[in-house]
DNA sequence: AGATTCAATCGTTGATCGACGATATACGTT
DNA sequence: AACGTATATCGTCGATCAACGATTGAATCT
């Protein structure tokens, strides 16, 4: 017997890996970078430094409101923000949160 | 005018991004760990270099056909594999797919 | 051969993604 | 005040994810 235990739940015990708040940590990062236009928009904003929102569109072949969409993923994650500058908006990234994600990946 | 165009499609023009290989290519990788399960896998793997499915499933409060599926994403990316070993199947990490996942990060 | 064990696959369900057009909001400008 | 530009948000649609239980497939052990 000893292997009854139909998994009810996470039971915490012994080996049993439980909520890791690191494993979540990276999760949510390496998704902000999980689709190819996030990662275009991502080493854009590295290789520029800032960027308005429109000149991101323009960048990608994608509409107006499916970026805004991706840059909304993008800053939840952190990796990026933006900040309003009169009607538009100016994107950049945030690098402790790039760095985080780099090292978090490197100690893998 | 200069800005009409409705977006048809990628022209590939001058500053737009077109598909970038290198983009997709670390999108799948970060997609195959964008799932605080799958971090946990890898790192469970790159911890114990060799580890078999029954073993992986008694560490996570997951399901066996969750894991299961799991562990098919993350062979599909290439960043583990796994060779039958009589009823069993021993999982890895793949090193130089883990490694290019790790530069193409700090890469950024 | 039959039974057991381990893992993959199937089929389902609810939730979320990714894309879009249309609309709304916010801010300058005239 | 009215207009135009720049972003964000809404609503929709099809596709995919994540999870599970149930079933199948393969290999070992009686």
């Amino acid at each position: 017997m000893a292997k009854k235990q139909s998994k009810k739940k996470c039971d915490t015990s012994s080996v049993k890996l439980k909520a890791d708040p690191m494993a979540e940590e990276l999760a949510k990062l390496a998704w902000a970078i999980a689709h190819p236009a996030r990662v275009q928009i991502v080493r854009l904003l590295i290789g520029r430094d800032a960027c308005m929102c429109g000149e991101i569109v323009d960048c990608l072949p994608l509409a107006q409101s499916t970026v805004s969409q991706h840059l909304k993923i993008l800053k939840e994650s952190g990796l990026i923000q933006g900040e309003v500058d009169g009607p538009k908006v100016c994107y950049c990234v945030n690098p402790e949160r790039l760095e985080q994600l780099k090292q978090w990946v490197a100690a893998l």
